[in-house]
DNA sequence: TTATTTCTGACCGACTTACAACATAAAAAT
DNA sequence: ATTTTTATGTTGTAAGTCGGTCAGAAATAA
């Protein structure tokens, strides 16, 4: 197929044209591209079919868009529990108050805290292995997003590796902010190893650490264990958990903070 | 506004939703939405409106896309001399070769030399500050992305400051990979002074340099300069330099490598 | 050159979406 | 409880898009 393009320069020029165009607007239409190159509306629509066959755009009714480039595995997480997870995330907020030196870890949950956070205002450093906290956090001027080093891993968004460790035990900041994959009355534990160990080290760095976990963790046990409940560690969920839980992570001096959803 | 969203809590939560959604399908129906919403197809529509006022949302004809969260800068770069760029990026991959150690720099040229990378085939360990070199190159299993520390600079895409030239310094690579944005007799310059930092650092370290260049930056002089031309470094363009700079090019021990537009 | 393949433009009917106006329902304010 | 404001649904019309077919144009192959 390369080889038919290069032959049939007209087309092939206009297909990386819109290509192109793609990646300054996010979303074209038939009609403005068929103004723009000169050719009928047809003629885009069959290229636009290509295009889409090719799995190098994406159709949309009138026009198409650019393709889903983004960690899907985590963008599918993404909208599970939206609502809990905005509350938590919220809420979370709150708690890390005027801190200006904050670990954001990876996953969905930090994302949404990011994008809380992103609003919040108050001036910060964030450190973080995850692009895509470091991303939200550069769109507010008064936030400096410090990425960590390490091996990027494409379907999680994130930095991992002996180097994102090294790192890490540099830093001291006064609050870590991590998403839990799981936990139970041991502690957090994380399905993926590098993960674990990335959120491990934060937590020997921050003063106090805040777990997020919306109820669907509650009692679970993942690969890797994160760390114990103890003092200075708070669990922000969307539900109290069940007694027995509750019991085992405040005898060990851990705190339960129950996110509202509707407050503000 | 924010207020009254909050007492509006089916509205809020459906606006929520719909940009969850986004998350995942980059394209969303209005008729889909209202179908999975519940509500009636002009219920969505205004509700685009609104986020489109908002700037949360771009519209297409029949629904909504995410916004351009991305380097909107780089992204127009992007678009700029695309045929040329891409016929230096595969002579340049032609000339990395068999190395198995590489650092890549910033900016347009460098992400399509990392677009071309990717396609390449053997394995290689690329270490990058810039955001879109590390998710090109993610979805290439034999490609092991090494992402350097440091401030997020969300128009770039890339990393930068202090952090980020200390952890180059502890390398050695066999091709460094630059993209620049002037050159003239003297050399290579730059105009973001902290990613010029980065790109000396990186010659620094490197047995050999590729500079990345379309004949649109000859004769230029921006305002940090990364590396003056000596021996082991090759510019990479689609045009010869004009007589007078390519002697001072070659004088100095740098080689000239033209990369033809029609090859395969 | 001629024959063949591929690309492109034009037209059409069927379908989808947009927009405005109005009516109803729900929530907030008094 | 009432009034007022806001949100939502319905309808009808105008406009836009889709996909097919066909014929002419352009590029390739012989």
């Amino acid at each position: 197929m390369s080889e038919q393009d290069a032959r049939r320069p007209r087309k092939r020029e206009r297909q990386d044209r819109i290509l192109s165009a793609l990646n300054v607007n996010p979303a074209l239409r038939v009609h403005q591209l068929s103004e723009d190159l000169g050719v009928s509306t047809e003629t885009i629509r069959r290229d636009l079919t290509e295009l889409h066959d090719q799995g190098r755009i994406d159709r949309t009714y009138g026009g198409a868009v650019y393709p889903q480039r983004f960690e899907p595995a985590l963008a599918e997480r993404l909208l599970l529990n939206v609502h809990e997870r905005q509350a938590i995330a919220r809420r979370a907020v709150e708690l890390v108050g005027e801190a200006d030196a904050i670990m954001v870890g990876g996953g969905a949950s930090a994302l949404h805290f990011a994008r809380a956070l992103r609003g919040a205002g108050h001036a910060a450093t964030v450190i973080t292995p995850a692009f895509g906290v470091a991303i939200e956090l550069s769109e507010n001027p008064a936030m400096e997003p410090l990425m960590l080093p390490g091996i990027y891993h494409g379907r999680e968004g994130l930095v991992h590796g002996p180097e994102t460790l090294a790192m890490i035990e540099r830093y001291h900041v006064q609050v870590a902010v991590i998403g839990a994959s799981a936990l139970n009355a041991e502690g957090v534990s994380e399905a993926m190893l590098s993960a674990g160990a990335i959120y491990a080290a934060m937590m020997a760095c921050a003063e106090r650490t805040l777990i997020l976990a919306d109820h669907g963790k509650f009692g679970k046990r993942a690969l890797t264990l994160v760390g114990p409940w103890r003092e200075n560690v708070t669990l922000v969920c969307d539900r109290a958990p069940d007694e027995e839980l509750a019991a085992a992570i405040v005898a060990r001096g851990a705190v339960i903070d129950v996110a509202t959803a509707d407050i503000s």
